[in-house]
RNA sequence: GGUCGCAUGGUCUAGCUGGUUAGGACGCCUGCCUGUCACGCAGGAGAUCACGGGUUCGAACCCCGUUGUGACCGCCA
C-alpha cells in the first residue's frame, strides 16, 4: 500500500475517493463487530472506521493498539447527521477501511501522546521522540522552520550571502565560557566552540562580501534557564557600509516578513519604538522591557528625600533611590499575605523588603501610610499617578536592586490581573545607545557591554584617549526587543585599527595580548577594513514567542535539561581512556565521580 | 557556586496535626457491545511512597544527609 495523502488532509473534497494512508494509532474505540481508531499523522487526526463488512480489516483492528503504526486503505464518506465531530478539521467524514496492515507494533508509551502538561520534563525528554509526537511540538518545530525559511528567503532577495564559518575555532577571552574541543593531532590544544560567528563575520566584511547572513550554532557553556541553551541558534547577519538606522530599517523589514509569513502578523515599522537604554532603565528598570504592559516605573526620590519614612529618606541620603509602580486594580486584588509573598521574592535581587500602598477613596492605606498622611503623600500620588483602587509597590535603595525589583513585580503583577495587552500581542523595541563598557565586580575591572569590537559613539571618541573616563562612552550598539524578550543584539563594529587598539586598551589588553587573543582580526583590519555593523537574532527565542511557549525546549527538538545534561542520551558521559589517550587528556581522580 | 520548590503503581496526582487495606483519574490486561469520538459496561493486574540514616511504640508524613529534577540569583563579551 502506497500512500496517497495525510490523514489530517483528508476532508469532503475526498467524499467518494478511495485513499490510502499511514499513521500512528491514537485511540482505538471497539464495539465488537465495529472499530473506530482515530489515525494521527503530521497533519493530524481522521477517524477510521473498521467493520465485519471486511472481516480481514477489522481482525487488524481489533489487534491494534495506541502508537501502532498503521497503513489503510480506505472509502472516504460523508458522516451520517448527527454523528460529526466539530472538534477536527477531518470530523465532516471518515474513512471506510478495505484493507489495513500493521506496519510496526509498539510498546504502551510511557505517557499520554495528547497537548497539555502530563509528564514531567525529565520524562518528557528522556523519551523526546514520544513527546516529539504531540501535535503542539509538532507545530512549535514547524514555526521554527517557517522562520528560518523565511528568514532564508529574506535575505537571498536582499542580496545576502549565505556563508558558513567554522564550529572548532578559537577560544577568545572576553565573554562566555567556552566549549572546548581537544585537538588529536596536538595533544594538549583545543579548538573551542563559537560563542557566535562574530569574528568571522567581519572578516568576510573585510574580504568585500557585502551583505553576510547564516543560521548558526552557538555554543556557550554557562548556566541554562528558560530562554538559554547551551547550543543555540543565531539569524545572523552584517553589512558594509551602513549606518546603524540603516541597519535598524533592514533588520526591522526582515522581522517584518517574517512575522507576516510565520503568524501572518502585519508589522508596522513605525511602531517599533525607540528608546534609548538609559531611557528603558528609568522607566521599566530593564534593558528589554516588555511594552505590553501599560505602567511604568516613576522615580520618587526627589518626592520622599525629607519623608517622615526613614526607610525611603536615608535610601536618598545614602545614595540610592526611591521608585515605584502603581498597579492599576491592585489595591482589592493583593492581599497583605500575598504582597509579602512578592516582597520575599525580590530578595533575590538583593531587596530588603517591600514597601507598599494601597490607594482607596480614604487616601493611602497600608503600614507606612501613617507617614504620609501629608503633602508627601499627596506628592506621591500625583508624581505617580495613582488612582483609588491602585497597589503602589516602592523599591528603596541601591538603584540596580530598585531596578530588578520593580521590572519583576511589574511584569508579575501585570500576569496576576492580566493587564499584558492582549490587544497589540507583538511589541517591538529598539534599545539605543547602550553605554560602552559595564563593570564587572568579578574580574574588578570594565568589560566590554557587548562585545569589544563595539564602535564607540563619534562624539564619545575621545573618552578612550589618554587621562580620560572611557567608561563615560556609549555605543553604537542596538538591541531588538520583542515582549520582555531580548531576540537580538547588535552594533556598528570597529574597523580602524587605531579606535580597536584603544578599545582594547580600555579593556585591559596589552599589545601583546591582544595580539595573542585576536591578532589574525587585527591584522587583517590593517589591510583594509570597511564600515560595517550586524546584528544576531535568537532563533529560539523567537520561535518560543511565536510559538506561544514559554520555554525555548519546546522549540528545540532536541534540548538540554536546566543541568545541562540531555537524559535521552545520557550526555554528556565518561569517555573510554584509549580515547583520552589519544588526545593527551587526563581526568583527575577528584572530578571522575561527580 | 547559591536560594527556594518538588520526588507516591506506566502517567498525572490525593494523602490535613505520625496510626489509611496508601485513595482517585487516565493508561494497561480479559470479556461483552454496530455509531463512538473523554465510548460504555463487567472484571483484573499493577506501589522498595527517590535513596541512606535518625526521632518515635509506630514514618509516605517529622528531622538530617544524598541523589535526581524544576524555577530563580550569580553567570550569559
Amino acid at each position: 500500500m502506497k500512500r496517497t495523502t495525510y490523514a489530517g488532509l483528508v476532508d469532503e473534497q475526498y467524499i467518494g475517493q478511495t485513499v490510502m494512508l499511514a499513521g500512528w494509532v491514537q485511540k482505538r474505540r471497539n464495539f465488537g463487530d465495529l472499530v473506530f481508531i482515530d489515525l494521527r499523522d503530521r497533519e493530524g487526526i481522521v477517524q477510521l472506521t473498521f467493520s465485519a463488512a471486511n472481516q480481514e480489516a477489522l481482525n487488524v483492528a481489533q489487534g491494534a493498539r495506541n502508537e501502532y503504526v498503521l497503513a489503510i486503505e480506505g472509502e472516504v464518506v460523508a458522516r451520517a447527521d448527527g454523528q460529526e465531530n466539530k472538534k477536527i478539521k477531518s470530523g465532516g467524514i471518515e474513512v471506510k477501511v478495505t484493507k489495513a496492515e500493521i506496519l510496526a507494533e509498539a510498546k504502551t508509551p510511557v505517557f499520554d501522546i495528547e497537548d497539555g502538561v502530563n509528564a514531567g520534563e525529565e520524562l518528557k525528554l528522556q523519551y523526546r521522540y514520544l513527546d516529539l509526537r504531540r501535535p503542539e511540538m509538532q507545530k512549535n518545530l514547524r514555526v521554527r522552520s517557517k522562520i528560518m525559511a523565511s528568514a532564508t528567503h529574506f535575505m537571498d532577495q536582499n542580496d545576502f550571502i549565505n556563508i558558513e564559518t567554522p564550529y572548532l575555532s578559537k577560544s577568545t577571552p572576553e565573554g562566555a565560557r567556552d566549549y572546548l574541543v581537544p585537538s588529536r593531532v596536538y595533544p594538549g590544544s583545543f579548538y573551542a566552540l563559537p560563542q557566535s560567528p562574530q569574528l568571522f563575520k567581519q572578516l568576510l566584511m573585510g574580504a568585500g562580501f557585502d551583505r553576510y547572513f547564516q543560521i548558526a550554532r552557538c555554543f556557550r557553556d554557562e548556566d541554562l534557564r528558560g530562554d538559554r541553551q547551551p547550543e543555540f541558534t543565531q539569524l545572523d547577519m552584517e553589512t558594509s557600509f551602513m549606518s546603524a538606522t540603516e541597519i535598524q530599517e533592514l533588520v526591522g523589514r526582515w522581522v517584518q516578513q517574517i512575522m507576516k509569513d510565520v503568524v501572518d502578523f502585519d508589522l508596522k515599522l513605525e511602531d517599533i519604538t525607540r528608546l534609548t537604554w538609559q531611557e528603558s532603565m528609568d522607566r521599566f528598570g530593564t534593558d528589554k522591557p516588555d511594552l505590553r504592559i501599560a505602567y511604568e516605573i516613576q522615580d520618587l526620590s526627589e518626592t520622599v528625600k525629607y519623608s517622615d519614612f526613614g526607610v525611603f529618606a536615608n535610601a536618598v541620603k545614602d545614595g540610592g533611590v526611591v521608585k515605584a509602580i502603581a498597579v492599576p486594580g491592585g489595591a482589592d486584588h493583593y492581599s497583605r499575605k500575598d504582597i509579602d509573598k512578592l516582597g520575599q521574592y525580590i530578595e533575590r535581587f538583593g531587596a530588603k523588603g517591600l514597601a507598599w500602598m494601597k490607594v482607596t477613596d480614604d487616601g493611602l492605606n497600608g503600614p507606612i501610610a501613617k507617614f504620609f498622611a501629608d503633602e508627601v503623600g499627596e506628592a506621591i500620588l500625583a508624581a505617580s499617578g495613582a488612582k483609588s483602587g491602585d497597589l503602589l509597590l516602592f523599591g528603596a535603595g541601591r538603584a540596580d536592586v530598585v531596578a530588578a525589583s520593580l521590572d519583576y513585580l511589574r511584569r508579575q503583577t501585570a500576569t496576576d490581573l492580566d493587564l499584558v495587552d492582549q490587544e497589540n500581542p507583538w511589541r517591538f523595541a529598539w534599545i539605543v545607545d547602550w553605554p560602552l563598557f559595564e563593570y564587572s565586580e568579578d574580574f574588578d575591572r570594565w568589560i566590554a557591554a557587548h562585545h569589544p569590537f563595539t564602535m564607540p559613539n563619534e562624539e564619545d571618541l575621545h573618552y578612550l584617549d589618554e587621562g580620560e573616563d572611557p567608561h563615560k562612552a556609549h555605543a553604537q550598539s542596538y538591541d531588538l526587543v520583542l515582549n520582555g524578550y531580548e531576540l537580538g543584539s547588535g552594533s556598528i563594529r570597529i574597523h580602524r585599527t587605531d579606535i580597536q587598539e584603544k578599545m582594547l586598551k580600555a579593556l585591559g589588553f596589552t599589545k601583546e595580548s591582544a595580539n595573542e587573543a585576536f591578532g589574525f582580526l587585527l591584522e587583517g583590519m590593517e589591510y583594509g577594513f570597511p564600515p560595517m555593523g550586524g546584528i544576531a537574532l535568537g532563533l529560539d527565542r523567537l520561535a518560543m514567542l511565536l510559538a506561544g511557549q514559554d520555554n525555548i525546549r519546546e522549540v528545540i527538538a532536541f534540548p538540554k535539561n536546566s543541568k545541562a545534561t540531555e537524559p535521552m542520551t545520557e550526555a554528556p558521559t565518561p569517555v573510554a581512556g584509549a580515547q583520552l589517550l589519544e588526545l593527551g587528556l587526563e581526568v583527575p581522580a577528584s572530578a571522575e565521580n561527580k
